[in-house]
DNA sequence: GTATAATTAAAACGAACGTTCGAATAAGAA
DNA sequence: TTCTTATTCGAACGTTCGTTTTAATTATAC
């Protein structure tokens, strides 16, 4: 069976972190959820911000590669006024839902995203940004084609707003959802943040 | 001196939960760094929880009064077509950063309100939320007459995605400050922001 | 089969947590 | 002043935390 104690940590550890954040879940709720000894996390993993790790790892690798492959192909596709705007938002906010309805209706793990997003803690930040660096950056380069009037010292700030919509739609959408008329699917959520930042950022 | 030791705890409070977090804040340290005893937390507060609650209500009070009184202003001002969608948002958006220069350059309060609003904790959520329903449904009320063409069931995700980009600058906005050419104020920030949710909304 | 490594199990470690208690002190009213 | 209340203080409570240790168990190779 090859060890599957790590993958059924690491599901325990999304989910309950992605409930109740970092701090408040401890190795005891998590190796019990998880069916397996206390001590295994330590065994596997070694600490528990080194869990943390990877269980952000697991999730944010696919996530951002997939937006850098998709923004890859608008670009080759393009003729040469290059990518649109819309088509480079897209890239941008799709892969995380797209990761969502693949799972199955799993949305623990959006909250997870929106929490690892909004986490001002250093430890959390490091790990996370580490991967989304390179993506902001090539994402900001993208975005200064359609948006030529958009400055050096205001384009990274649009982008933040658009980071911000989003990370607080996957934190909070599942609250939303259960407060309106449950006819808006996630498809539909996400049109409508994708419609919001390129109205926000042109 | 009538016990400033309340609003020692408070400020210090404020201060520690704005940077760590409210799990990762304990007692300890907020009486440390209030220069107040252990027990006079408990004492002033009851607990732990009920010090956070008096934390928020301290600040959130005030900025959801001052969203109301903006919009009684701009309503009762407005001609017969009503508010502009402009001066509604920006009634809505301004506030937190108006108290923020009020009280000098202080941006551990703008990092704990970005915090509040992207906290899930259910306890987090049920104080900030009582305070937070009446100020949303006004303000949905009143954006609906300068955009007609949305509907019940996408205005509010709008609303919420506006909400979003605002918490999430207040988080990560002092990170960002630093990364940038500081030639960007505050103000400046905000009228971003302002220009950004408008457009998104429209 | 046995030897060797990898994994799991049970128990305990010291440290830190929020809270409580009774004594000590300060403040206010008579 | 004296009495009474409000506040502060040091110390300890019981619990939970992440981690470590040692032994038992399981898988892998020879």
């Amino acid at each position: 069976m090859a060890s599957d104690t790590k993958r059924r940590i690491l599901d325990a550890a999304e989910q309950l972190i992605g409930d109740k954040g970092f701090p408040s879940t401890s190795m005891r709720d998590i190796t019990k959820a998880a069916n397996v000894n206390l001590a295994s996390v330590n065994y596997h993993f070694g600490s528990k911000e080194a869990l943390l790790a990877a269980v952000l790892a697991r999730r944010l690798q696919p996530i951002n590669e997939r937006r850098l492959q998709l923004l890859d192909e608008i670009e080759t596709q393009a003729d040469d006024r290059g990518p649109t705007l819309y088509d480079i938002v897209r890239a941008f906010l799709s892969p995380p839902f797209e990761q969502q309805t693949q799972w199955g209706y799993n949305e623990t793990f959006l909250r997870l995203l929106g929490r690892i997003h909004s986490e001002t803690n250093e430890e959390f930040r490091q790990v996370f940004m580490s991967e989304f660096e390179l993506v902001f950056q090539r994402f900001a380069v993208a975005l200064q084609r359609p948006l030529p009037h958009l400055t050096n010292s205001n384009l990274p700030w649009r982008m933040l707003f658009m980071v911000g919509s989003m990370a607080f739609t996957m934190s909070w959408g599942q609250s939303m959802m259960l407060r309106e008329d449950s006819s808006v699917s996630p498809d539909d959520v996400l049109n409508e943040l994708i419609a919001f930042a390129c109205a926000g950022l042109a």
